[in-house]
Order: C-alpha cells, then sequence, then structure tokens
DNA sequence: TTGTATGCGTTATCAT
DNA sequence: ATGATAACGCATACAA
C-alpha cells in the first residue's frame, strides 16, 4: 500500500503517462550477499573498507553491487553506526549581506562535504538556535557548520551545549574549543593601507559597511577598518572611515561627503561589494576617472566580479572557496575539532583600478 | 568507545577548556515510554499523532517527553517508516545565472519545508544527475526539487527512472508527468511591451541574458523574447533583441550597438539583472537620463534590489518566495505529484525608471 | 579471511 | 484506548 496508484497500475498502453511507476524496491545489503555467496557482514566490510578482504571475494561482492545496483540505505546506517554523513550548514538570512559570497561559500562546503563522503543539510536562523539543537539531537545532523558568525552568536552556546562537532565560518569574540576560519580581515586592512601607500597616495577613504552591521557584528568589518587604520597610521597617511548603507543613494550621499569633507582624498577602499558599482558609477558621472583621479580598492568581492567591472579593480578577495573547504575540513578531516583559528592570509590582486595619486 | 577522550575526561580543573563533554547520551523512545508509565507505542503514536490518545494519558506522554528532553531518533525513524523527511534540492552551478534570485529561492525551499516538517539537502551539479540518484535510492531524501531547470535537462530522466518524488521550478521541454512552477515569462514579456506601448514608445530594444544562455537553456529567456516580440508586433512596436553577456564591457558594447543600430530606440527592456547597474551608470555617463530620455524595465531581478538602484526600477521581479513555496507544495503538499504547471502570472512594478518618450 | 548473531531506535501490525 | 512485538537494513563484536 505504500504506492496506492500500483493498484490500478494496468500497464494499459493507452492511458496517458502513468508516473506511478512500481518502484524497485531497493535492494538491500543481505541480497546483495546471497547474490555474491557470501554473509552479510563481507558485503558491509568491502563496502566500508573495514577488514581485510580477499580480492578475488572483493571482485564478486563488487560485481554483485553493481550489477543489482544496490545503494546502501542510509536511515539503516545511520541507526546502526550513529553516524548520518550529514552535515549541516546554518546560512544566515541577512539582507545586509553579501548574497553570492553566501551562495559560493555554501556551494564549496557541498563540494567539500561529498569528498568526504558527507551529505549537506541547510539550516536557515529563520529557526534560530534550536534548530541546531534539532539536528543535532535527532541525530540528523553529526557536526555543523556556521556561516556568518557574530561576536556574541547565541548559537555558539548550543555548539558547546550540546558538544557536537562543529567550525566556524567567521570569528566570534570567543572562539575558546571552537574551530574557526575566516578571512584575516585586519591583514586584509593592513594589505590595502600598504598598496596605497606604495603607490604614494597621502590621504584616503575607507567606505565600510552599513551602519546596522558595526553595530550587531562588529567582527570583520571592525577588524577590517582597524588593520586599516593602523597601517594608515604606521605610514602616514591620513583615512577617514565612513559607514555606507546598501543603497545607490546611500553610496551617493557617503561619497559626496567623503570629497566635501577631504577634497584631497585620492584613494578610496571599498568594503560593501554590493555598492561597489554604484560607486564607480557615481565615481564617472562626478567626472572623476578611475584610477587616474581616484584609485579603488575593494576588499572582499568574489574574485570573478572584480574582474568582471570596469575598470577591473584591483582587490583582496573573499577566498568563498578556501573558506568552505576548510570549515569542512575542520569539521570533517583529519584533526577534526581541534580547536584552532585559521585565518587566511589576504591576496592582493592588482589590476586597473589603482594607480599612483595625481600629479604624485 | 565511542568518544575515546571519555577515557581521559578527568574533569581536571586546571587543564584548559576541554571540548570533549560526555555528550548526554540521547534519551530514547523506550526510556520516555517508562518515565510516563505507557508502552513504546503509545509514546510513538502521540508523537506522530497516528490513533487517539486518551487526553491524560497524552499529557503524561508529553510531559515525559519535555522532562527529558527527548528527540526521535532521525535513522531510526527513517528505517522504520522508510520516509527520510528530507527533500534534497539540486542546485546549479553556472556562473551566468543570478545568484541572489537562486539563494533567496533556496530559502524559500527551505523554510516552506520545515513548515512540512522536512528538512532541505544541497546537493550540487558538481555530482551531477547521479547526484540524485544517490540521494533518492539511498533513501536520503524521499523528495527532489529541481532549481534551474533546462529545456532539455538530463537530471529529468533519472527522476522518472526512479519514479521519486520531484517537482521543478522551471519548465523543460517535456514537464509530462512532473509538476513545474515557474514565472510565465511570456507573459512577462507581453506584459512588458504592453507598458511601454501604453507610455508611448515606438521604438524599443530587448538586451537579454548571455547567448551562452540561448544556446543551452532556451526555455525561460526564449520565451520571454518571444513573448515580449509577439506581443511588440501587436502594438505596433518596433522591437529588436540583443543578447548581452555578464561583463561591463559586454554590456557596454550591446548598449553602443544598440544605439547606433537604431538611434531612434526609446526604451530598454534588460533580462540579465546582474547588467542592470552597468547599463545605468553607461546610460547616465552617455548623457542619457533614465526616465527622461530612455525608458529602462528590467525582468526577472528580486524586488528589493529594483527598489535599491537610483532610479526606482520599474521592473517585474523574480517571485523567488513563491517559486519556491510553490515547489515544495507540489511535491510535499496536499495533491503532491500531481503533475500540472504553475505558471506564475508576473507582476509589473511601476516605479520611476520608465516615463513617456522623449516628445512622446 | 570470513560467517554468525545481536543491537541500533522507531514504526506498524497485531492483539487485548 | 493501549500494549506486546516483529520488522526495518545495516554495522560490528565475536566466533570460527
Amino acid at each position: 500500500m505504500q504506492h496506492p496508484a500500483a493498484e490500478h497500475d494496468l500497464r494499459d498502453p493507452h492511458g496517458p503517462y502513468d508516473p506511478y511507476q512500481p518502484p524497485p524496491k531497493a535492494t538491500t545489503l543481505a541480497e546483495v550477499a546471497r547474490h555474491a555467496g557470501v554473509s552479510p557482514s563481507t558485503v558491509s566490510c568491502v563496502i566500508n573498507g573495514k577488514r581485510n578482504i580477499s580480492p578475488p571475494t572483493r571482485l564478486r561482492v563488487q560485481a554483485a553491487i553493481d550489477e543489482l545496483g544496490y545503494l546502501p540505505h542510509a536511515g539503516a546506517r545511520a541507526l546502526a553506526s550513529s553516524k548520518s554523513r550529514i552535515v549541516a550548514l546554518a546560512v544566515p538570512l541577512r539582507a545586509d549581506l553579501y548574497v553570492p559570497a553566501m551562495m559560493q561559500i555554501a556551494i564549496a562546503v557541498t563540494t567539500a562535504a561529498r569528498r568526504h563522503d558527507h551529505d549537506v543539510l541547510l539550516i536557515t536562523n529563520h529557526e534560530g538556535p534550536e534548530g541546531i539543537r534539532r539536528v543535532a539531537g535527532t541525530g540528523l545532523a553529526d557536526a555543523v557548520i556556521l556561516m556568518d558568525v557574530e561576536l556574541h552568536d547565541e548559537r555558539i552556546a548550543v555548539l558547546r551545549e550540546l558538544g557536537v562537532a562543529a567550525s566556524l565560518i567567521g570569528l566570534p569574540a570567543d572562539p575558546e574549543g571552537l574551530p574557526c576560519v575566516d578571512l584575516d580581515f585586519a591583514a586584509a586592512g593592513a594589505l590595502a593601507a600598504d598598496h596605497l601607500a606604495d603607490l604614494g597616495h597621502r590621504q584616503v577613504a575607507f567606505i565600510g559597511m552599513g551602519e546596522g552591521v558595526y553595530r550587531r557584528r562588529t567582527g570583520f568589518a571592525e577588524r577590517t577598518r582597524s588593520g586599516f587604520e593602523d597601517r594608515c597610521r604606521e605610514r602616514g597617511l591620513r583615512a577617514i572611515h565612513r559607514p555606507c548603507d546598501s543603497t545607490y543613494d546611500g553610496a551617493a550621499g557617503v561619497l559626496a561627503r567623503v570629497f566635501e569633507d577631504r577634497p584631497g582624498t585620492t584613494a578610496l577602499v571599498v568594503q560593501n561589494e554590493a555598492m561597489i558599482g554604484p560607486l564607480l558609477g557615481l565615481l564617472r558621472s562626478s567626472g572623476r576617472e578611475v584610477p587616474q583621479d581616484v584609485s579603488v580598492l575593494a576588499i572582499g568581492p568574489d574574485e570573478p566580479a572584480a574582474r568582471q567591472s570596469s575598470p577591473r579593480l584591483t582587490s583582496i578577495g573573499l577566498p568563498a572557496h578556501d573558506l568552505g573547504h576548510r570549515a569542512v575540513e575542520l569539521v570533517l578531516g583529519e584533526n577534526a575539532g581541534e580547536p584552532g583559528v585559521i585565518m587566511l592570509p589576504p591576496r592582493l590582486a592588482v589590476w586597473e583600478s589603482t594607480a599612483e595619486p595625481p600629479g604624485g
């Protein structure tokens, strides 16, 4: 009765396409064993590589598996081994975050997880921290990866309480006991300052994320800013910082204020990737050529996007791929669980949007 | 031995934070039953609402569940019920697709699935169609949702072969037997033509997706185009169509060619959402005001983005939320599996980027 | 190197 | 309205 329609599946060749094909009920490990003339445990071990199987039997078993198109039942495996081979990925819902980067990280996590023979379950903040409790508590997932970690993230307490394997993409205030990976935003800020200083700029502006980002999760935004400002001080650069919301008008306002307050500004460092396009457009229409009149350096965009704009952007990209892969490695890899903080070094890609300052 | 570290978990108060808390081994249904003084089957039925339970016992059981913090083991459930309560979401990897929309749909699918007490498993095209075979064959997922469906999508054959519950976001050439949901792009094209005709435009240009999109998956792009062109003909509009790759320089080239070939063009319909920003910038810097000199109508952006640009865009948004929810409904809802094609009606949001043609 | 037997935690089919 | 019990399909400790 699992497939009610099978009852009147009389294979009437006239009727329209009948979606209810009698689903070839899955073959089981026991059937494979019989087919290969071995015991169930042997088949199991062939599949999981748990013990030395003589080449001849291994071959017979493998043949049977292929022939019958056998696929082990995930639920049964999870029950018997108490391992679901699923890692939960907690994604944010925030509107003020750069979505393409999130997606890239999610995809990187998924492909990396597959390499470790795991699948990825999506959980959203919609469920709140309880979502984590649920997937871990039911044994649905045996590892959790947190994206977009805030400085004081309420999900972290749940992770600690449950003692579930986990890794964080982002750096919380207290990473104690939890492996983390993030771009070293402080170093990125410093690197940006260095690049501009090297080119001879003396007065620069940092156009940051929206104010809400600073209020809530001062993490990466704050680190970038201070890394940048510290290095500016060391190199004798005059720097100002302006938060920038993700709207065209917001960007326009910020840009106007920057050149009003500091007319001598010759370079912009932009962290709000969503606003890079608008800013370039605004600069152009206000008669400032990039990079002849003003240099632009982006922090955090995905690299393909940076290379698609015009002029091609000098930028410190967000290593979405690495972030995802490392997060998986941290939670499923060799020394999984080793609490440690991995700060990925920023890489500066110099293209066309930065140059010496005018008259520099 | 499941948690080797427990051996040397001597609760040394000196040592640093020890991540290996003896994980409170999950309580089982049997324990709940004992705690409540009922049989396991009763507990099971309370949880699944499978039979009439007297209010008093239901309460006792519920109390026991809460008290023990019981969470049913997902694997055991899946094994016993042969239902995983997981729906697999097959996401594309393509670079030429609008990522924010994909992410929005994925999130909509996830929240909708939760409403039906299901979780969402991510599978990428990285695995190819075999990924679907795997998750369905192992019983990991008992339903599959395909995103970014191509006209002749190889994944569809797998779905039919397996007879797995499925729904498609997008419209393939032959949807026979598979429930689909998509924006009615033909109607969207027609609606765009109507709006411009109503405003008095006589010569318009359709700036489409990259050529690769047309070659591969002529689906939505082709439907939009023909819906637009047909209606233009009916309304006496002169229309041209130009594909447009997702690069700034590509957009610049296309725009230049359009006004070269048809200097009298007074309106642009843009389907490549990623290029809307650049196009607006290009128009501005080429001295054309929007909408005074040229109207711009976007097809397919997410609505928040359309309202953030400047001028705010008149647009026919992609109903990401609806698409995701409907797809879930189609595969998990009341009359799940009913093969049917749902074409969501386009909604035109009129803002600031369209107006009467100059001198119109 | 391989086979046997038991248990994993739930659901579902019987009884009562 | 509730209880006993047999699957569910696999992994694994143990025996051979």
